[in-house]
DNA sequence: AAAGACTAAATTGTCGACAGTTTTTGCTTG
DNA sequence: CAAGCAAAAACTGTCGACAATTTAGTCTTT
């Protein structure tokens, strides 16, 4: 169902999903530098499918490359998730915008019965909306706005990131059924053709959502320096 | 002076470097396939370092590959421009309103100064302003953004190919002083702080742009359709 | 003559080894 | 004891060879 297309097909791939999924939910932490042949033994491939790996998750803006130095696994704070949802709200809001006008009917009358599915998790009060749920909406959304560059840079170059500094600051909360308020509204104006307000509601949506992780994370912060200094 | 900062420090980025030159500017024309073992003699390098290059040739949306098959030069069709430029003109757009906002007074007098140089070359009718001139300035908006996933989206990620639609079509004529208007109207709203204005002007910019090259590729793609159907 | 199956050639995927650079270690010297 | 230098250890960069897959060609069959 989710991320269905990313079939590995090759080693390669599989080495980098791999990594990736220990990068985005913080098995290797963040900051960490990533020794090539250290993992090639544990992930029992060549050196060559792990460097190729790295590439690829340098690409994604999950690691930073130095020529002859290495490999880190990025680090999380306050100034990097504030530039990453500047970009993201730009894109997102774009790719509503497209939605509202390249999607077909049919596609849209999938969106909402994921809402409706959606609806009664939340009633219910499982936490499953929380990533898997949500990451589908705008994966859906995002798809629908057809257009192909737009969809690469944000599954291939921000997503992951923007999931890594989720899952890593524990997102939960009273935000759910707030963010599934907004879901509605956004999947509305879809249906109603009206980009604009898509575009605006989905900015809006994107930026509330920041907001939440950025006090998680200055909280974070702040524990971290006072440990420090003790 | 452009793009100064990329160095190639090691054999792979030499390659890369080589390589992305020569699909930019039609030497590897567009929808060619990319065979590894013969750039490998061509280039005089192994096999691993063009697999690499064309990894990151992928990762600029210049390269399409598949799996077990190989890869090809994107080919340049009117649908593709239309998205290219749908997301230039979103992630520009943003860029200059970053930049009216985060670039210091310094660059800013800087940014006119450039100004002040294309304007003698425009006047002196010099032809050079269509391409370094117009690219530099768009650089060092971008770069006044002060946004590293927006940076890197741009300069990585799209703007090789947004250069490679201009060389490939030719673009000279009439927009020249038009676009260094458009250009100074820009410089003044950032230098006024104004990055609504800001914003709104370079989107323009790029739609007008946009609009020059669509109808050179649709006489271009006309053309062609004509001499195949003689 | 067209379609299909099998074989051979060519191409991409993967690996282990060597070369060059950076980092560490330990010694020397002021 | 600190600072600087030198050797060595560890790491990244590069290469050529082998394995797996795709493509081209050939023969067979209807």
């Amino acid at each position: 169902m989710l991320f269905q297309t990313e079939q590995s097909v090759t080693a390669a791939d599989k080495t980098f999903y791999q990594l990736r999924k220990a990068i985005v939910e913080g098995e290797i932490s963040a900051g960490t530098k990533l020794s090539e042949t250290e993992l090639s033994t544990k992930y029992a491939v060549s050196r060559a499918l792990v460097r190729e790996a790295i590439n690829r998750l340098e690409s994604s803006n999950l690691v930073e490359r130095k020529a002859n130095i290495g490999a880190r696994v990025v680090s999380l704070s306050p100034e990097g998730l504030v530039e990453l949802y500047q970009v993201r709200e730009s894109l997102e809001g774009m790719a509503a915008r497209l939605a509202a006008q390249n999607m077909t009917d049919d596609e849209i009358a999938d969106l909402n019965q994921l809402l409706g599915n959606h609806f009664a998790e939340v009633k219910d009060g499982q936490s499953y909306y929380q990533e898997a749920g949500d990451v589908d909406f705008h994966y859906r959304i995002i798809m629908g706005s057809k257009n192909r560059h737009l969809i690469s840079m944000l599954l291939n170059g921000i997503y992951h990131l923007v999931r890594m500094y989720r899952v890593q600051l524990g997102m939960a909360g009273p935000r759910v059924t707030t963010a599934f308020d907004e879901h509605r509204q956004i999947v509305r104006a879809i249906s109603n053709r009206d980009g604009e307000l898509a575009e605006m509601l989905m900015r809006r949506h994107i930026l509330y959502s920041k907001n939440n992780i950025a006090s998680k994370l200055e909280q974070l912060s702040l524990d971290q320096h006072k440990r420090e200094t003790l």
